[in-house]
DNA sequence: ATTTATTATCGTAATATTGCAATATAAACA
DNA sequence: TGTTTATATTGCAATATTACGATAATAAAT
């Protein structure tokens, strides 16, 4: 197998997996992070800030525009990524959600 | 390949990478809106709810715990789990922080 | 038009993940 | 002790992911 039973779940269910995926490499993490410092777009910069190939910076950053998390646009022959905030929405909800029991479940567990 | 070059990121790029990447599977993510939903702990329940075979729900537990996602109690033969705020607080923190940056950057992406 | 710079795609090797049947383990109870 | 109940582990097949070299595609600049 390998492959998730996508079937069986919830839409909602399988878009925040998606979403959580595609946040579940430290590479992407670290994309999100200085795309956060510079504060305004860049693109060739991340593959210089990642210690990975160019080719592997690609992917990672088709997965991210994939799931939503991060948009690119064109600036003359470059692209600018910036962070996506339709993603981002998605899942601060069910963090909110998930908060939001932790809140009142406190020191009850068994 | 397929083997993630962790070395080369930062504990808290790779924490977070573990932490979101533990949570990126639709059954994973049922189990924590089931964990939610019955409020107090549960068990073998977990295995009747989702759509895949008690070993394969095993597994995904594991994953969940070694993240610190949830956490589990013997209670009896049988073992109760619940919520584990601990890793819930740090990918929160990670969250707020890039949503505080949405927030500023509102319509100024390239 | 050719070169240069920037990003994407293809192909492929290595490893990881998913899922399950079979089996093991451990605790309660008869 | 033997049996039932509940969960974990093992082993394996199928598929997915990660990474990169080579190459293509695109657009600016010369």
């Amino acid at each position: 197998m390998g492959t998730t039973k996508t079937i069986h779940f919830t839409d909602e269910q399988n878009e925040l997996a998606t979403l959580a995926k595609a946040i579940g490499h430290p590479a992407r993490i670290a994309i999100i992070q200085h795309l956060i410092k510079v504060n305004s777009c860049i693109c060739g910069d991340i593959v210089n800030e990642l210690p990975l190939a160019q080719p592997t910076v690609s992917q990672h950053l088709k997965e991210l525009k994939n799931a939503g998390l991060i948009k690119g646009s064109f600036e003359g022959n470059a692209i600018c990524y910036c962070l996506d905030e339709n993603g981002f929405n998605k899942i601060k909800n069910f963090f909110q959600y998930v908060d939001k029991h932790l809140e009142n479940q406190k020191n009850q567990c068994c």
